[in-house]
DNA sequence: GTCTATAATCAGATAGAC
DNA sequence: GTCTATCTGATTATAGAC
């Protein structure tokens, strides 16, 4: 495993952020040493800071990343179209995209707090972009009357919080296929704002 | 503030289950050092060490604590009747429950995976019990027609996500009374499953 | 580009004085 | 019951050899 010498710059890289994001994911970032990631990557813990400047900018590099993503994907999926429709594309979209990526999301909502100030401003205001993807549809709903909700903003915590609780429960293989994961829980949010 | 001699049994134990309350919450379980508590108690680290046996058994005591308390409550709480009318008595005393202790409810999700296996195990069965109390509500109503719902399960899981959500985002003196959300968010829930 | 060695600090936990 | 001192080992990050 463990290369001795040679130049690995391109793979390597790669490497420390895919060892980060997992080990960060399960026993979260404070737990985890970068000796810890050094030995997943299969190098010493010196060489780790020819990829990082640090053990924090590892940790926001890999948020920032998804929540860029998250925006950039979510913008190419999201269809121009009546509100329910792309209600019901919201919720899709982020229910299969979220599942595909669970240990970009667990650290994404569990690492918060381990952000120094300035980092965590970044990421806050990334989540709230994407927050108001969905809030843009309701309140358009609300208008057009297609939806009817007593809060934008609360219906649109409330949402969010419902779909990516999908995460902590949704096992590979298990009882209910994704298809129908994303189907039940659209019905669910389809009546609890009146489409 | 640090007392340098005399007898606080009954009230330092408090306190450090306090202080390390506090600071799990505010900084993750991992980040926070005995020093740390020990300094927020106002006594020396070694002090700490006549109230818990470890920094480990110190989480899972407030985690299995809250989780007690919780299921308590709710017994006492909950009412007899028809299953809609249990429904809203649970939601409404979820969020309650749930934003009057902010601080254990963060640490009861987010330190989970620092819990040694055999602590985990009794947290994940007090959980599942607290679960299967809304549960054992939303099949009633589904058997006596009140409730209509695709996936008990599933509607179990969606509900407390979007309950639990309130506290990432609800704060005293806002814009919303908590009368107001608890009606808001009971009415999301009643009509996603169409009572 | 990676290694080894090391600096400087801090961790959890214990022993013994008072 | 608390403090001070200490043990043992881990931490992040850097320096310099190869």
């Amino acid at each position: 495993m463990a290369r001795k010498t040679g130049s690995h710059s391109e793979t390597t890289g790669p490497m420390v952020r895919a060892a980060a994001l997992k080990l960060f994911a399960r026993h979260g970032y404070a737990a985890v040493s970068m000796r810890q990631i050094a030995a997943e990557v299969g190098v010493q813990a010196g060489a780790l800071y020819l990829y990082t400047p640090d053990k924090q900018t590892l940790l926001f590099e890999l948020m920032r990343d998804h929540m860029e993503e998250l925006l950039h994907n979510w913008a190419a999926d999201k269809p121009d179209n009546t509100p329910v429709e792309r209600l019901q594309s919201f919720c899709r979209f982020h229910i299969r995209y979220h599942l595909d990526r669970p240990d970009h999301v667990f650290i994404a909502y569990m690492e918060l707090r381990n952000l120094e100030p300035e980092n965590f401003g970044v990421i806050e205001g990334l989540r709230r972009q994407y927050e108001n993807e969905l809030e843009t549809i309701l309140r358009d709903g609300n208008e057009d009357g297609s939806l009817k909700m007593a809060d934008a903003r609360l219906t649109t915590m409330a949402i969010i919080a419902m779909l990516t609780g999908v995460n902590t429960w949704y096992r590979e293989g298990g009882r209910l296929s994704r298809e129908r994961v994303e189907r039940i829980y659209w019905n669910l949010v389809r009546r609890a704002v009146g489409a």
